[in-house]
DNA sequence: GTTGTTCAGATTGTCAACAATCGGGCTGTT
DNA sequence: AACAGCCCGATTGTTGACAATCTGAACAAC
């Protein structure tokens, strides 16, 4: 029932920055900071109860990972993603995520595999009672994805993709409040991409995944192409 | 001629945060500080002149980028990579930079090809005169693939490979003080590439590049298959 | 009316002191 | 002799105050 964890910890301990680091990275992804805001470090301080070192030093881990931009002596403001980036990303996850379902396919434990067929189940149950369905298939989709990215035991990629893209990509859907429009498509995708790993078919996993990230692509794009390239 | 820069700004202007962040990861990478050592905080902040704040605020960018592990309370060492790790950071390099020669071929400027011409250029002549030929090939290689990445016009491509991934890999040919044990052949194999990508072939090129690097892999793997797998 | 300058306010950058936590050694017991 | 518990030194985590820098507005000169 994992859902999605961010860099789970037990969560209680640890130091004060490792919390507000989780906190507000939290905020910022699900939009509860609007993107492209400024952020003041006094005021997210007090927001946070605590002083202004830590919260610098989370501060400085966000904006390695691209969700705060910063300026010297001016401050530091939210990302905001453009559809742009958006592709740029997808390009990438179809390069990383078909190599991960490659190496999944060759390296997932029977274990593993058994999971990948529950969120599929789930998956399906959850098409039919349609309450809060956004929310649980913006987030079952991504637990899928999560699943083969760290079955494929590469821990490079996974901190790549789960480190480095997720949150952005996440980050966009909560921006755009992403309806998946193409639910029953997907799914029918993410079925053939389990039974190609189940069948420990690495080049054939790597195709179904690469044209799913493929696919997920040009929808987005067709959904903007309204304007000419920028927004 | 540029050889290499990091995260290339003023260095004069900037924060202290900024300028100890630059100064610590040369330092790390470049094993002036060994792999593996534990690094004391008031030590590191003396070393460099400053207090401990921006000294943190530099650590904790650096432990984003893998090249400093923490654990709380108890202290700072720095990153040891494993020839296991430099694995899988070539199995994707594989991926990612294969796309990049795709994209370079498509997008690339035909000034930006102009410049892959001169570095083929220099490494030939280094190939002659054979004196610090170690260094200056490794540097020439890097940035040889540093040209093609931002060839791709793919900001997040090039984030992920040159922010986050070659640090490892340049940290990794410091530690193992790595000698390019087959010039000739790379150098053949980078001319290839880079007429690939002037005929606007972009398969072909992310072909040669996956070939290329899948070679330099092979043969960190050979070197060190006399223990079967952990060092 | 526009351009250039100065000043005040606010925000960020930096520092040094204080508090919390951990590791290692000592002591005492079995 | 081996082991458990405790204490002390050292290191990290956190805080609040101080210094440096930028933004914007008011004002003066052209």
């Amino acid at each position: 029932m994992s859902v999605v964890s961010t860099g789970s910890v037990p969560e209680n301990t640890r130091t004060l920055a490792d919390r507000v680091f989780a906190r507000l990275q939290d905020d910022i992804v699900r939009g509860e900071i609007l993107p492209g805001s400024k952020v003041s470090e006094t005021e997210l301080a007090s927001r946070y109860g605590v002083s202004r070192g830590p919260l610098r030093e989370a501060i400085r881990r966000l904006e390695s990972r691209k969700l705060l931009e910063r300026v010297v002596h001016v401050g530091t403001r939210v990302a905001s993603l453009s559809v742009n980036d958006l592709i740029e990303i997808y390009h990438v996850r179809e390069a990383l995520e078909g190599m991960a379902a490659r190496l999944a396919a060759e390296h997932m434990t029977p274990e593993e595999v058994r999971g990948l067929y529950d969120v599929l189940a789930q998956h399906e149950q959850q098409q039919d009672l349609r309450e809060d369905v956004a929310y649980f298939q913006r987030e079952g989709d991504l637990d899928f994805h999560y699943r083969i990215i760290q079955g494929s035991h590469n821990a490079t990629l996974s901190q790549l993709l789960i480190g480095e893209l997720y949150h952005l990509v996440r980050m966009y859907r909560y921006q755009f409040s992403t309806v998946a429009n193409r639910p029953q498509k997907a799914l029918n995708e993410h079925r053939r991409i389990v039974e190609a790993i189940e069948a420990r078919d690495g080049e054939m996993a790597e195709l179904l995944m690469r044209r799913h990230i493929s696919s997920a692509r040009k929808n987005i794009e067709n959904q903007y192409t309204v304007q000419g390239k920028t927004l």
